[in-house]
DNA sequence: CCCTTTTTCTGAACGAGTCAAGAAAACAGT
DNA sequence: ACTGTTTTCTTGACTCGTTCAGAAAAAGGG
């Protein structure tokens, strides 16, 4: 488990000032991965009741440019956050209840980096998702049209 | 190139009925890939000048419900449309000014499909996103922050 | 402890996309 | 062709995630 002294250091760590509302976001992130930023709202406040949504955009959009959280954003999803940093791994994503689970990279050493033809661009990063449906979905035949 | 009967015909394949609106929608996907909503209303009002957003946005869905046209929305980017579809191809997309292009699926076989723990998903489809600069933009330093 | 810079708060604004109800158009059957 | 039924289009309002802006508060170096 992770301290609310070792997300203060985390936040050091990055040169950024270490307020409470990044720390409560910080610690929001990482017990609730996944989450939209209303759900991280909510995980904030429950420890914070004045914070203002907008402490809570700005701390993401903070701690996701330093690199201390991800950002994930499937089609037709709101913004998502996750702990889980620097490993290359990916998403399932549920057509059906839009649960999402991690999946680390298929192919040992990221050979999904490699496009057939790269048009010119300079790539740095691969995503992939995979759709499909998640074992409670594909269970009840519900939701599948 | 396409003409205006090809796409009556592709409609009436899908069993979809035949309406200005939407052979103009599929007309413009097809002159436009990857263009935004936005972008195809204005290319159908070039022909039809009376059509409704809402007329587009209908024709949109039910095109990419039909497969006739396919939906991409990298992260941060509004909803875009493409008319290649069937081929297992995948994107690259520029950082910096948001271009798309198309890339061939990486290894022949879609080995991407093949999650290392698919966490009890039925996954139907692996959709890859390249993330990089465009030509223009790692030339041009601007941007870069 | 003070000062400067950065961050947060309040509240308004934006824009892509959706919802709803009536009018118009498509197409099957006569 | 004409009619009737069903689907689609038009108009206009509206939702919701996210961003913008200015004033107030907090962080951290000297």
């Amino acid at each position: 488990m992770t301290t609310s002294a070792d997300f203060q250091q985390m936040l050091r760590g990055a040169a950024l000032r270490v307020t409470r509302p990044r720390v409560a976001v910080l610690g929001a992130v990482h017990a609730h991965p996944h989450a939209d930023t209303d759900s991280i709202i909510g995980a904030v406040r429950a420890e914070l009741p004045d914070a203002s949504h907008q402490a809570v955009y700005d701390s993401l959009r903070v701690l996701t440019n330093a690199g201390l959280v991800r950002r994930i954003q499937p089609a037709g999803s709101v913004a998502r956050y996750e702990s889980r940093v620097g490993d290359n791994h990916h998403h399932v994503v549920c057509r059906s209840c839009g649960a999402i689970s991690d999946v680390d990279c298929a192919v040992g050493e990221a050979p999904c980096l490699t496009a057939s033809d790269d048009n010119g661009f300079s790539i740095d990063e691969a995503e992939v998702v995979y759709w499909g449906r998640c074992p409670a979905c594909s269970g009840s035949e519900a939701g599948s049209f």
